[in-house]
DNA sequence: TTAGGATTTG
């Protein structure tokens, strides 16, 4: 990468009064009574011509000249525009060598031309220096300077008032582009714009000065890497920063030599933007300020720093849970914090939770009752997932300040096993005294996206989960342990073979990620990758209803909706005129409650001689959820249906139209046309009716959901970084996707595997490796035009689950 | 000014 990638500064865009939006390279500024309009930014620097020379560094130089002679706008033989000025340096007007010659190519050719004058004052910046091939024959400098957008220079024309007309300065008047400088390129004394991934960070502490103090570590594809000590008064004028990965740009950021290295502390004007470091995930800037750059180059950046980093960096995968830890380690917890209590001079406690339950018992700090904040039913219900962390020394003032409900990132908690004749042993989590480490606690946004999941995964979690948690044997606790270790061994198995493999396809050869990434679509590819993360983490919220007739995806409704849907169908009562039919018999009763429900049930007859219960098909009117999962039990499949005035008809699509087992099956409600329950009786009429959901779909008019898992995969190859999504009925995982929301067995049996494929906290040389087969599609909206990628052909090694 | 990455020992 170039020294230059962008070029221009802040104080003349801030001077004008304009928004940066409309940026652009070419500027034209008044001199009005001999003095520049704006001041230029402060971090250039002017150099003159007799000190350019090759192997000149032009990060944050400029030359200033007026415009002696200009040629006109050409094109060049590829149909870009080409325009050449000479400059002169007033500053070294006695010197036998004091012009030189600027080529400017493509647009800002085209806008230089448009308005630049022999005699205007240039400042230009963002050049590159080469070699003049004419300079025996014009006897000018023997360098040239280059310019175009693409290189990220920048020109300043400097025009006297009557020179130029109004509306010119008005259309060229916008702020310059940024320059920022590559890490490798830093200098002592400067002050740049830079970009930088973040390798290490220590959340904002309070220092024992005046100000909040956050000190971070940047790495960027030169593979230089920079420190940055952080000062401001403000917490929220610091960068939001929450996790290592995420990409900084700092706007005047100081460069200092300390101890022999390159290191990075606030200036005056000091600024950042963050960004999530996740390919593939939006590109929105985290600031405090109300006014800031951000533009198409800007996101192209930040995309190209994603994807570098993605396939260079090791960086931990998925975050650790309560339900992971374990013993003597330091780990990042995301959580919500409940309450919080003064323990003594120097410690405080926090109360957290983030809906999983940890394995071992958790120590219980003791507090008195008065100290204690929060909600005192939440903390009893939660008692069995929530633990308790006591926090030392600098940290209390910030624990303190903590609002209760609010989501945290506590970084580097220590988990402490200690044994006690009381309970045998227990964890203790700590948050020790300084910031070694990173050691520190973040409060997140809700819009995080990691709170986001968290939340939903909280409110999934109902209360009663804790409570059968809490008798969970002893059988069953060693078992998880025992998995542990299972999964040390498939690791280090895996680590040489891949844990997937192609059913299809073995003779082909494998493509790097970067050669995909350039190559067109639609085509196919054997890859050899890493999944450095997925989504959803939490695995339920892979599964949806597909419907392969319009292609509709839909999330599956839950028991609340369906219940509602029963309560709705419970006010009409059954339709006596209806009952017992050629086809099915029919009984009635009412319930001896306030309510008095009427149910009926229709149980369809297969032929005279009855057979047993579980072959037995029956339509259920007025029952309630409770009701309906119990005849799933004993009968093989339950419709449940309404009344209407000549026929029983299903209920809205979205209940299930039929339960077998512990599935629900859906209807589309987009394909479906429901005919009359009347058509049911012609596979009644078979001899030996198998009551499968698709033929009983059929019949009844209903295009039949299917249960698919929907996940991203961001894969990683050293070459490059793509995102996948499986699209998977069964033959990934070899778990059909309608049973996982009902079999606790298969859900930790998907679990597994996922952490097979992607084991948390891991870095990025200790993944598995994973044989894939994926396809390249084209999707379209209004606005944009993306290329996909979709994995298929691939399934889960046999000998990984 | 502060901290300047590189785990507490409660």
């Amino acid at each position: 990468m170039g020294a230059v990638r962008g070029a221009g500064g802040s104080g003349v865009g801030g001077g004008c009064g304009r928004t940066d939006k409309a940026a652009m390279p070419v500027r034209v500024l008044k001199i009005i009574e001999g003095k520049f309009e704006t001041p230029l930014p402060s971090h250039l620097q002017k150099e003159g011509l007799k000190h350019l020379q090759e192997g000149f560094d032009p990060t944050n130089k400029y030359i200033q000249g007026l415009v002696i002679l200009s040629y006109p706008l050409t094109k060049l033989g590829d149909g870009t525009d080409f325009f050449k000025v000479v400059l002169q340096d007033l500053d070294d007007f006695c010197s036998r060598i004091n012009s030189i010659n600027i080529l400017i190519y493509g647009k800002m050719a085209e806008d230089c031309a448009k308005v630049m004058r022999n005699g205007d004052t240039l400042v230009v910046a963002g050049f590159k220096l080469a070699k003049s091939p004419t300079a025996r024959e014009d006897g000018r400098h023997n360098c040239q300077l280059e310019m175009s957008e693409e290189a990220g220079s920048v020109i300043y024309i400097y025009t006297k008032p009557k020179t130029t007309s109004a509306s010119e300065t008005a259309s060229m008047s916008v702020a310059p582009k940024y320059v920022y400088t590559p890490l490798d390129h830093l200098k002592d004394g400067t002050i740049v714009n830079l970009y930088g991934i973040v390798k290490f960070f220590k959340p904002p502490y309070v220092s024992k000065g005046t100000d909040y103090c956050s000190v971070v570590t940047l790495v960027d594809p030169s593979n230089a890497k920079l420190t940055c000590t952080l000062f401001n008064g403000n917490l929220n004028s610091l960068p939001k920063i929450y996790k290592v990965g995420d990409i900084v740009r700092f706007h005047r950021i100081k460069i200092r030599e300390y101890n022999g290295q390159m290191q990075g502390v606030t200036s005056a004007g000091f600024a950042s933007l963050t960004f999530d470091g996740t390919v593939g995930a939006p590109v929105v800037p985290r600031t405090s300020s109300k006014v800031f750059t951000f533009m198409d180059e800007e996101q192209k950046i930040i995309e190209e720093l994603r994807v570098w980093a993605a396939s260079n960096l090791s960086i931990c995968g998925p975050a650790a849970k309560l339900s992971g830890v374990q013993p003597m380690l330091f780990f990042d917890l995301t959580c919500q914090l409940i309450g919080k209590a003064k323990v003594d001079g120097s410690s405080f406690l926090l109360k957290v939770w983030d809906g999983t339950k940890c394995p071992y018992p958790t120590w219980k700090v003791p507090v008195e009752a008065r100290e204690l904040e929060g909600e005192k039913l939440l903390l009893h219900q939660l008692r069995n997932l929530t633990v308790d962390i006591l926090v030392y020394d600098n940290h209390v003032q910030l624990a303190k300040s903590l609002k209760i409900g609010s989501f945290l990132r506590i970084y580097s908690i220590h988990t402490k096993q200690v044994s006690s004749d009381k309970d045998g042993s227990h964890i203790e989590f700590h948050l020790h005294g300084g910031t070694c480490y990173g050691r520190g606690i973040g409060v997140l946004p809700e819009s995080n996206p990691d709170v986001k999941e968290l939340k939903d995964f909280l409110e999934s979690v109902e209360l009663a989960d804790s409570q059968s948690m809490e008798s969970m044997s002893s059988v069953e606790l060693d078992s998880t342990f025992n998995n542990i270790t299972d999964l040390e061994l498939h690791l280090q198995r895996c680590q040489e073979l891949s844990v997937t493999v192609l059913t299809d396809h073995q003779d082909l050869s494998n493509t790097e990620l970067k050669t995909i990434l350039n190559s067109t679509a639609p085509q196919q590819f054997r890859i050899r990758a890493k999944l450095r993360t997925y989504k959803p983490q939490k695995l339920h919220q892979s599964i949806k209803l597909h419907c392969s007739k319009c292609n509709s995806l839909t999330e599956v409704p839950d028991g609340d909706d369906f219940d509602c849907i029963l309560q709705g169908s419970a006010m009409t009562s059954p339709n006596p005129e209806l009952h017992n039919t050629s086809w099915y018999d029919s009984v009635m009763w009412t319930t001896q409650d306030q309510k008095q429900r009427k149910i009926a049930i229709h149980f369809v007859k297969p032929d005279e001689m009855l057979k047993e219960p579980e072959d037995t098909l029956l339509m259920i009117e007025g029952g309630t959820l409770k009701e309906l999962w119990r005849l799933t039990k004993r009968f093989k499949c339950v419709i449940p249906v309404r009344s209407t005035e000549d026929d029983l008809e299903l209920l809205d699509l979205s209940a299930p139209f039929l339960l077998q087992g512990n599935t629900k099956y859906y209807g589309c409600k987009q394909c479906s046309t429901p005919k009359p329950i009347q058509h049911l009786s012609s596979i009644a009429a078979e001899e030996q009716p198998s009551w499968e959901p698709t033929e009983i779909a059929q019949v009844l008019g209903i295009e039949l959901l299917q249960y698919v898992f929907i996940m991203k995969f961001t894969l990683v190859d050293g070459t490059g970084a793509l995102n996948a999504y499986l699209f998977d009925y069964e033959k990934f995982f070899q778990i059909p996707a309608s049973e996982i929301l009902t079999n606790s067995f298969l859900q930790q049996k998907m679990q597994m595997t996922m952490n097979t494929l992607c084991p948390p906290g891991r870095k990025l040389d200790d993944l598995p490796w994973l044989e894939c087969f994926i396809k390249s599609y084209h999707v379209r909206d209004e606005m944009k035009h993306r290329v996909c990628y979709q994995i298929f052909d691939t399934t889960v090694a046999e000998d990984v689950v």
